[in-house]
DNA sequence: CTGTTAGCGCATTCAA
DNA sequence: TTGAATGCGCTAACAG
């Protein structure tokens, strides 16, 4: 295998680009001949090491001129580690994650890593299929916004020894480090909210399949109990995190002789189905019924009364998850091969739970008679 | 195909994941010691080559009990070639981006490859980092959707020989493939459709620092000039594409004493800030202005009432780069290292024009009076 | 069909 | 400070 095409430099001129033809690209050992220094001295400066400046400036020259980029493969082979974070995200179209990706994103980037993204598709399959390609680009670490129930899937990451946070959902075998919020007490302040405003008749749409919805729905129940406000059977809509589920339940609702004064949505997605459910009926909110939401910061614009949702803190969801893995990152090279440090670790996982905020738009009004729950 | 689980006592060593242990990722070496085969059959074993069914089955068991996984840097450092996709996109916090990403994301993991996503948030230099990281990590081909208006930051990509692929925004120096939507037809029909409902006070508020949105520009006034429709200055709103830009011009546009018909919404951001901005009022959509919006599938289901919007085939744009880019890879293959076609292949770079269509929602008023514009 | 051998581009010992 | 040598894990000739 010899290089068939390739550029001898004239002495003064710029290496530019010859149209139609194409250069392989540099390697040290291009820039070795061109300056005349070994591969270790190319290889120091490179890496930040000492030289005299005459050969720094000989070097940067020649990196200039020959359009020289440093082959992370090779790097990666040797030093075994690639500077590159893996990121598994349960399903990439989508408002929630693609924020969470761009703060990620920066951090990342910051701290002088660089993301590759996987999508899983709302597939476990595919999540797994992600989770043992990023191991064999060998990432330097993951964060995982898990579709699957338990962790088994990364049961690869672990013998791998790379570092794993998980991010907004946690699972319930508490192996990896995990940043969330705290969904069962924003849904608790939530429906409080709600109760605060004088509504008794509080219906819930969420979700019993997917543990963010699970959560949830205990804060909600929760509340309801401590307030000793019934939730009956025909108010409580369960199924998954989709459009479709808000939609249908939202119009069940409404076609209820008493139908609730106000109604917690789950997520964003059951938001953009009950919203739209209203809006083909020939009632008004917050006039007829009540709403808050969860999740979601785009639609309180458009939507019109702006709707009173619960807003998880994003960036500092990205930040926190993008911290402990690189504190682990640190700590993996303080603490080499120490098996009981290893053994610690183990059981030290983190999790750490951050707190939602309420913003109020015009979706909840105040109903007068307190206790009541009487329509006007 | 179905393996039940066995316990193999290892003969050598046990290589399993020890709990607080990291162990050393398996090498084909390792397969080897425990196979008795050689290296040469092994990775022949790994690229789908020919060997006996005895020789095979010993290697999967072994893969198996050692947790085996090709070593990706290894095999791209001998091959040149990682098999991934590098995507660049201009701003991942966006639902087209996102959206186009899943689709995108599909295409490419169909083919065997993997994408690696990366975010340039609106900036040019971070663009330019973008695509220099991606070339260092060997990518085999770009998709990109660029945020500069010109194309030198591809330059390394160019002198790389690696295929770019030019995705929504083509570049006005045409040396790379581009798929996007006719802008301007879309634009042109669009604001037809107002004509034709009668509408004869039409604004457009766009962008014309964006490329695409000058050409969406060019389809509306080429309309209204078509149809011999006067656009008094005070109806073009020009700006950026942002949710500001949206709201503040659609305010003005409230205040004039003359307050145009129906607006011409140049894209996503502009719609939320402008549908903010009529919600704030007292006026209603359709009632006293009638929008028609370019982008977007998730608020039309969300606002109310839904909104008339140019919709752009992602899925069809997505699919159509991700083929422009493999058919290019395979051109590479077959055309190995001939000059002559190199510089053809330069020329006949192909700009894909797909086309839009409008979904009708409730946001357009139909005004009986043709050619009049009086309000009532 | 299988084994031997020689690198891919780089970082990293050790000598000098 | 610099240089020569070695190997990371894998593929690709070529020879058997």
């Amino acid at each position: 295998m010899y290089r068939a095409k390739r550029f001898t430099v004239p002495t003064f001129r710029e290496n530019d680009y010859i149209f139609g033809e194409v250069a392989l690209a540099a390697t040290i050992k291009d820039i070795k001949d061109r300056t005349g220094l070994s591969l270790a001295t190319i290889s120091k400066y490179l890496n930040g090491g000492n030289l005299l400046p005459e050969n720094r400036e000989k070097i940067e020259r020649a990196i200039k001129e020959l359009h020289y980029e440093v082959n992370e493969m090779a790097r990666g082979l040797v030093t075994s580690q690639s500077r590159v974070i893996g990121i598994v995200v349960f399903n990439i179209a989508n408002v929630f994650t693609c924020t969470v990706l761009r703060y990620l994103g920066q951090r990342i980037r910051e701290a002088g890593y660089a993301a590759m993204i996987c999508d899983s598709q709302d597939d476990e399959r595919m999540e797994a299929d992600n989770i043992r390609f990023l191991l064999g680009k060998k990432v330097d670490g993951l964060i995982v916004i898990p579709v699957a129930q338990t962790s088994e899937f990364l049961d690869p990451a672990v013998r791998a020894g790379i570092p794993v946070v998980l991010l907004d959902r946690s699972l319930p075998d508490r192996r990896f480090d995990s940043v969330k919020i705290n969904n069962a007490e924003a849904s608790y302040q939530a429906v409080d909210l709600l109760y605060s405003y004088g509504h008794r008749r509080i219906a819930v749409i969420g979700s019993d399949s997917e543990i963010t919805g699970r959560e949830r729905l205990e804060g909600c129940l929760r509340l309801l109990r401590d307030r000793r406000t019934e939730l009956p059977d025909r108010y409580l809509k369960l199924g998954r995190h989709s459009m479709e589920h808000g939609y249908e339940s939202m119009k069940e609702l409404l076609a209820l002789a008493d139908p609730p004064t106000a109604v917690f949505l789950g997520n964003f997605e059951i938001i953009l189905g009950a919203v739209m459910a209203v809006n083909e009926s020939d009632r008004s909110c917050p006039g007829d019924i009540s709403l808050i939401g969860f999740d979601d910061l785009i639609i309180s614009n458009l939507s019109n009364p702006r709707l009173t949702l619960v807003v998880q803190p994003l960036e500092g969801i990205a930040s926190a998850a993008a911290e402990l893995l690189f504190r682990r990152l640190e700590q993996e090279k303080t603490l080499p091969a120490d098996k009981d440090a290893d053994q610690d670790r183990e059981r030290q996982c983190v999790e750490l739970v951050l707190p939602a905020r309420i913003t109020e738009g015009d979706s909840v009004a105040r109903r007068i008679e307190e206790g009541g729950d009487r329509n006007d």
